[in-house]
DNA sequence: AATGTGACATACC
DNA sequence: TGGTATGCCACAT
């Protein structure tokens, strides 16, 4: 292909698997930086759902959320409660702006995707 | 080309 | 327990 691969190879690559994430299912930025192997670039994760909003494609951000399991990046949707409530619709239960269970609907691209 | 930034992660105080 | 500091990498200006 073309050298500009890279120019929104990653960012792509986010978005295809943050829209491979299960409904019901959340997922961590350095989880998914990893399975796209660059461990160290789960901010860059977060920089695509940023510009996920003017991605052609609709990517499920909500279902993204820190290590911690916390909505840190409720705050740049257009509602903050848009996020909560998405997840909330799916059947997760958002506490304290924290994912209940989430180690129970963690959804690890590199377990479920290690089809490489 | 250099500097700044950012929805993280980890370490340290 | 929580704030501060640094690392890290890619994008924006």
């Amino acid at each position: 292909m073309s050298e500009s691969d890279r120019d929104t190879n990653f960012f792509e690559s986010v978005y295809e698997v943050a829209a491979l994430i299960p409904a019901g299912r959340v997922t961590s930025y350095g989880a998914i930086a990893r399975y796209l192997g660059s461990a160290r670039s789960s901010r860059m994760v977060g920089w695509a759902m940023n510009n996920s909003f003017s991605s052609d494609r609709n990517i499920p951000a909500h279902r993204v959320v820190n290590r911690n399991g916390s909505l840190t990046g409720k705050h740049h949707f257009p509602n903050e409660h848009e996020m909560q409530r998405r997840l909330e619709a799916e059947g997760i239960k958002i506490m304290d702006d924290q994912v209940v269970n989430f180690s129970d609907v963690f959804w690890d691209p590199n377990l479920e995707l290690k089809v490489l």
